[in-house]
This record gives C-alpha cells, sequence and structure tokens, in this order.
DNA sequence: GTATAATATGCGTATATGCGCATATGCGGA
DNA sequence: TCCGCATATGCGCATATACGCATATTATAC
C-alpha cells in the first residue's frame, strides 16, 4: 500500500499520469512534453509501472506506456479520485497542448495515426 | 497533491491512520498500541497534520489527534479507498487489539471513560 | 554485419526522510 | 513556585530518492 502512494508521492510522476489519461504514450514523447531527460522519463516510467499503475508494450523500437486497466479496476475509488484531481494539477493544460503538438509533429512514427 | 500522497507512502502514518478509524487517540497511547519512540510518534502526527489528514486538540497535558473532518469530505473518494483498505493492512488486527487493551488499562486519564 | 535510434541502467552526487537521543516547552498538581 | 509527565523539536546519522552523465541493450534500416 505504501508503495502505491510513493509511486504517486512526485510530481513529474502525477503529470506523466495526467498526460496519459488521454491514452498511451511513448518514452521519446513524455520526455518531449515534460522537458524532462531521457533517462529521468524512462525511470519514473519504471517507477509507475513497479508499482503496478501502469503497463508497457512494445512497437518497434519504441516503448508506449499506459494505464493498467487492472489497477483502474482494483483501485476504482483510487482511480476516480485520481482521474479527477490529475485534470486539476496547475501544469495539465500546458502538458495536454504539449501532448497535442507532440503528437501533430508526429514524433515517433505514430502507431495510431488516425484520430 | 504529492504532499498528500508523502504523507500516506510511510507504513507507520498508515497504521497510525488505520488505529484512529476508531476515533480519536492521544500521542502516548500511538506511541504503546504501535511500540515506537515518544518523538517517533509525535512527529509523524505532525506530518499527517500538516499534510491535512489530521486535526488535533489539547486536553489537560495530552494533544490528542483525530481524522480531519474536512479531509474526510473534501477527498471523499480517497477516503473512502483509504478507509476500506486501512482496515486491511496485515497490522490492522493486532494494531486495533493493542488499542483496546491501551484504552482498557487507561493510559492516559481518559477523556472518554464511559463505552 | 554495421550504423542509428529509442530505451534502460550503472554510477556518483545532492537532497530528503526516518530515527534515536537529548533537550525544550507546556500543563497540572503538590 | 517547583516538580513531573506529555509532547514537541534540534541535531546527527543512516538510508532512500531524484537527477545527470555515460554506457549498455534492443530493435530497425541499410
Amino acid at each position: 500500500m505504501t508503495e502505491l502512494f510513493k509511486a504517486l508521492s512526485e510530481e513529474s510522476r502525477l503529470r506523466i499520469l495526467s498526460l496519459l489519461l488521454n491514452g498511451e504514450l511513448c518514452v521519446c514523447e513524455i520526455e518531449a512534453c515534460l522537458h524532462m531527460s531521457q533517462s529521468n522519463a524512462s525511470r519514473h516510467l519504471a517507477a509507475l509501472k513497479k508499482s503496478g499503475i501502469l503497463t508497457s508494450f512494445k512497437q518497434a523500437q519504441w516503448t508506449y506506456y499506459q494505464i493498467d486497466g487492472r489497477f483502474m479496476s482494483e483501485h476504482a475509488e483510487l482511480w476516480s479520485y485520481l482521474e479527477k484531481r490529475l485534470r486539476l494539477l496547475p501544469t495539465y493544460q500546458a502538458d495536454t497542448q504539449e501532448r497535442q503538438e507532440c503528437k501533430a509533429r508526429d514524433l515517433c512514427g505514430s502507431i495510431t495515426p488516425y484520430y
């Protein structure tokens, strides 16, 4: 239980989660949206995955991370709380904006081109 | 938001919260139930208070801590989640047992003698 | 196979956190 | 007012965590 809260007690990780509310992203996209170093992004994502909040899958040379469905169902109330609060983060608007620009620039060979 | 999760990401503090599910306790009772040092108990309680989860009131020379009503209402979903999970902590049964024995021994001049 | 790109990880450093010990502060009773 | 108990807090130490830099690993394209 502490592991879960530890994972959630870091601002960068909460911002990552807020970005993932709108669907999966690869490491380099997170990196770009949050202006953080590659190693830093990778580590935070690994931490969130280790705690059970995220899952990942590989597509070519990219690793995509997304919210774990099991996490959402097994921690439904916590997740419902998070979902609302993450959108209220002071950084949410700007980060989401970056996300769109990032997708528009098609950084990685977008795996989900049609939307 | 990270402040809240930071407060919750420590096992001793979660155990304290689990004890407070059954009503307010003073520092020395927490100390006795969880077998922790006085300074340690005091600090954890101060941290939980600072994060907005607990409130305190003084009664003679004792400081009593309890879950803050505002926290429960302003973070209703999180609280609902916590309430359930705290009772599932592996330490919950034993800690609660200690709590009863503690109350029975009437460590401090119990402020709520009749129940 | 070789080169290149994306991601993961080892290492060192700075900072944060938990804890014990000692001490300060607050409160009540003699 | 002086003493004793409950609580808070300063200090030092050990450990954990976040970060950057460099390097390893994995996958693709040539």
